[in-house]
DNA sequence: GTCTATAGTATGATAGAC
DNA sequence: GTCTATCATACTATAGAC
């Protein structure tokens, strides 16, 4: 199984943006990581943001393929939603560490005012538009798109507290809390519930 | 009223720092916002990292005195959490643009593995411990602690899609669904309370 | 496709004149 | 206290040999 050269520097810039932060990580590092020339590697890549580029639409390809596993996976909404509250606590070690990759890669191309972000910010929009998917057929139709985004929020608010105190235990509970949440809108309509947010 | 140059050099680090982040803000930017030369510089600080952790004492400093006049003003636990509930909508432009000084502060310097981290966690714990006290005073004891947490994740949150969304009606909504969620808290105990999370 | 060599720029930081 | 000049380093990026 021959991996591409192509393909090893998206991994490794993958990884090195996620945990360096995207304009930290240089291009000597990753030549570094992936054992080619500086110079060689403006044979695959003209420009550090055209890595970028190629970094986000992997992620993306790999956040499809794992909403469309959940997908086929998950028996009801229910479940589907669960899966993806239960990322928090599958990577939480990493989370942790890190923070979110998505929020994070967001947060700083937000600062760098880099043209970049609208591609990045795609990566919310998938999981925001699945997550609405999801509590639409759980019967909320007009409440549908909050419950993602509220739901994306608490995520969000989760990794970047439980990086910033390094903290695990945290994504525990309020992962715990989260399901707590979502229990409350299964089987109910959003009139009903719309004050236990 | 004389502020002087090293109080300008703060100044404009602090803000150039919560607009484009710390790393991609360079001795030169700053420089030029106060009108000093490279080298002058150097007379005030004599490194960045010394410049980084003056700002992060100013905004302790800041935050304190915020924190303390909620405490004055706030003739109500319920009240005084309102103000900090309130300060999302009150900055919401600036964390549309920006995201929340604090979080994305902390975000960049756990990528960076920078020393001053946990220099700059003291304005978390800060929110903490007075939002811990709040909700003492509110009658949950044992449950304190992880009410402020979830309260700061949840702002955190949504300082962090609002500013990757670019929406600031997303704050509007979010605090909303905060306001109620405290009214609950309110003249309750934390078991009776415990699934509304 | 991979390498070395190198250009050009910006950075953090220093020395010393005024 | 403020300036100019300068250094060493690291970076993105290019040219050209093999």
């Amino acid at each position: 199984m021959n991996i591409s050269k192509r393909e090893q520097i998206i991994n490794a810039s993958d990884k090195l943006f996620y945990q360096q932060g995207f304009e930290h990580t240089s291009f000597a590092h990753i030549a570094k990581v992936v054992k080619i020339s500086r110079g060689n590697f403006y044979y695959h890549f003209k420009t550090k943001d055209e890595i970028l580029d190629a970094v986000i639409s992997y992620r993306l390809s790999k956040t499809n393929e794992m909403l469309e596993s959940w997908e086929i996976k998950g028996e009801t909404p229910e479940n589907r939603i669960r899966s993806f509250i239960n990322i928090l606590v599958m990577n939480r070690s990493k989370i942790k560490n890190y923070g979110c990759p998505v929020g994070t890669l967001c947060s700083e191309l937000v600062k760098l005012n880099h043209p970049s972000l609208k591609h990045a910010n795609e990566l919310f929009t998938l999981f925001r538009l699945w997550l609405k998917r999801q509590f639409e057929l759980l019967g909320h139709k007009k409440n549908a798109d909050n419950l993602a985004m509220h739901l994306l929020a608490r995520s969000q608010g989760i990794a970047t507290l439980s990086s910033a105190f390094h903290d695990e235990k945290f994504i525990k509970n309020e992962v715990n809390d989260l399901e707590i949440w979502l229990s409350l809108y299964v089987n109910s309509t959003s009139k009903s519930n719309k004050a236990v947010l």
